[in-house]
DNA sequence: TATGAATGAGAGTTCATTCAT
DNA sequence: GATGAATGAACTCTCATTCAT
């Protein structure tokens, strides 16, 4: 009964939390509409403010509510590797991976959610420094155990990293999935550029 | 007396400009009003729109003007050194330098921006890739050389440069210039960790 | 059975106007919300339906209810008294003693009441007119003894004798009983002013 | 030039002033849209907030503005006159007169303005204060003389004679002007009432 | 060119009321 | 009778832009 009532409650902020994504993935943040959301998610107008205390908060909730998805998921691929390189392969691959299968998120996550005065004014992002924190572990891990440059600042890294995730995820999602063209090689290759640095082993030898 | 009117006509649009700057810098895009604007240039409000033609055009003017500069600027830096390595060594220590000499434009530039509707949707930054081809040319001649891994996309790797270059300056702004602490020495990390990669060389002996 | 039923909605009823009048006391009608009432008084929003029409309907009631308590009051306090005087003085005390057993409500009365629309625009508040007959109706009964002036017109003084206890009413509820500070004394100076007034000189002779 | 605009500003001022006056006096004042004022002033709808901060703010400006006028009118009558009863008689003759006048006005002083939410709680009628000050000025000079019984609060007595006033104000102004059916005598009616009660007795021997 | 008062479309939010359970 | 989630009409206020002076 409560469960149940529950249950259509879950619901109710799910089917709302998905037609923002959708009509904000769409028609940006600014043009999306509470009206449109509303009908989208087919509810009144009103009901949004059931779930949610204004347009803002409705952003902030998909940010924390997906972040914690893309948190568990990566704390999951993650903790299946034991070695630290490994671990940092995991992260990475997995980042692509979700943005692949969350196109319209992945709009919302890197271009929309920036446009909202509270995200960046005010508002800490908690989950993202969450999320990067399973990088820097594995980075730190890999310092202290002699695997990776110990006098690189394990914060400038964890941030670089993220810097190169975050700026070809963009890209892909403006160009609308046009480049990069293949989202399955560039993991592949952003590692090897961190792993290995770009100078050319030849010139080395 | 027609140089004298362009002298004072130019002197208008860069007091708007810099006006715009300054109230976009600490209010941010949504919450600067165009009067404000007009009242730190010292014009009316109406006088904006005989040198811009919308709030928009503003920030591309902002943008694209800055640009500029900041493309002339690098490009100098640039053409000074021969090899392939120093000049992306250049372009790297020439941004976190011109970010340390413009924080207000820095704001803008990084967080500000890109909360402009017309900015992400249908404006092409042209004047960006202008400005990042400047790295990608470097690397290029370096893979043509055989100096960098030819193997690896060029396009991904000046993203991804770029992108670390954009979250670190980001998160400096960001932090109100707490974080990184030291912007002196982040292109000198940035640079080994991309030119030589993370893994510790120790391993590989 | 029945009797127990009609009980138990008579104890709603009554839940539901004490809820209301401590709410608007302490909001302000357009402050106080059909939700808080509800809340208030440990019943569902819906449930306040079952009993009045209206939010309009409940501030009605709480009127009609309370000033039928009120001249109930008044009417046994009159009517102890034969001479046309001491009813106006029975009357004139009894409403400040009224007040200060309910302040809360008389918040309500004094104050909240007006900014009702419909109290104001529409509604004929018989069970006012009803009240102000008390008063009335001694004056008319003084006048006929040849106690009170009779070329007075018995509407103004009734009225202007509730217009006086309504606004030193007012200001003690809105002065959060600050002013006047002695409430016993003060029908006291109104029946000296008002009683000095409009007796017949004749009776000084 | 600078007077010129002066000038108009003014004007539109009180374009906007006297339609909401006219709009919440038909109306009412939650009725009473910006749009129907707007329309009235035959302004746009945001030209109000250039003279106005808000709907609250229109409706304090028009009671702090016709109150200034209102205590302008009544000190001139009142300082024609020597004596405290005289100077007494003039406030309430002056106060009648002025509702006479402006029916449209008294019945937003009367009845909306107490609709307002500002108007109660937070907001301090200084105006009002001001006022009312005329009239007790004149009471306690009138006791200081020995001509109104002194042991009377005359803060009790000007509460007093301001409510018998406002009472058969709001009468008057919300019968339509039916009851009381003569304005004219009421003023004196209302002073016999009082003078003969607050005049010392000693007067009298 | 410069001015700045006027414009007016537009959108987020509220909350009394309803009704399926 | 009781519930409380859903409803959706309604309204104030914002602010980029215009244009008469």
């Amino acid at each position: 009964m409560g469960t149940k009532r529950n249950q259509r409650k879950r619901n109710r902020r799910l089917q709302i939390i998905d037609a923002a994504i959708k009509v904000i993935a769409q028609h940006g943040y600014h043009s999306a509409k509470m009206t449109n959301i509303a009908a989208e998610a087919g509810v009144a107008d009103g009901t949004i403010y059931n779930y949610f205390e204004s347009k803002e908060q409705v952003l902030i909730c998909i940010f924390e509510e997906k972040m914690t998805e893309l948190i568990a998921q990566a704390t999951l691929k993650i903790n299946a590797h034991q070695s630290p390189v490994d671990k940092v392969r995991a992260f990475v691959r997995n980042h692509f991976e979700h943005l692949q299968r969350n196109p319209e998120l992945g709009k919302v996550f890197q271009v929309e959610l920036r446009q909202s005065q509270q995200f960046f004014h005010g508002y800490r992002p908690k989950k993202l420094f969450e999320y990067l924190d399973l990088l820097g572990s594995a980075i730190r891990e890999g310092q202290r155990a002699g695997i990776f440059r110990s006098h690189l600042d394990s914060m400038i890294l964890q941030w670089s990293i993220f810097g190169t995730l975050d700026e070809l995820s963009i890209n892909w999602v403006m160009s609308e999935q046009q480049w990069p063209p293949d989202l399955d090689t560039v993991p592949e290759q952003v590692l090897e550029i961190f792993l290995l640095g770009i100078e050319s082993p030849l010139e080395n030898e």
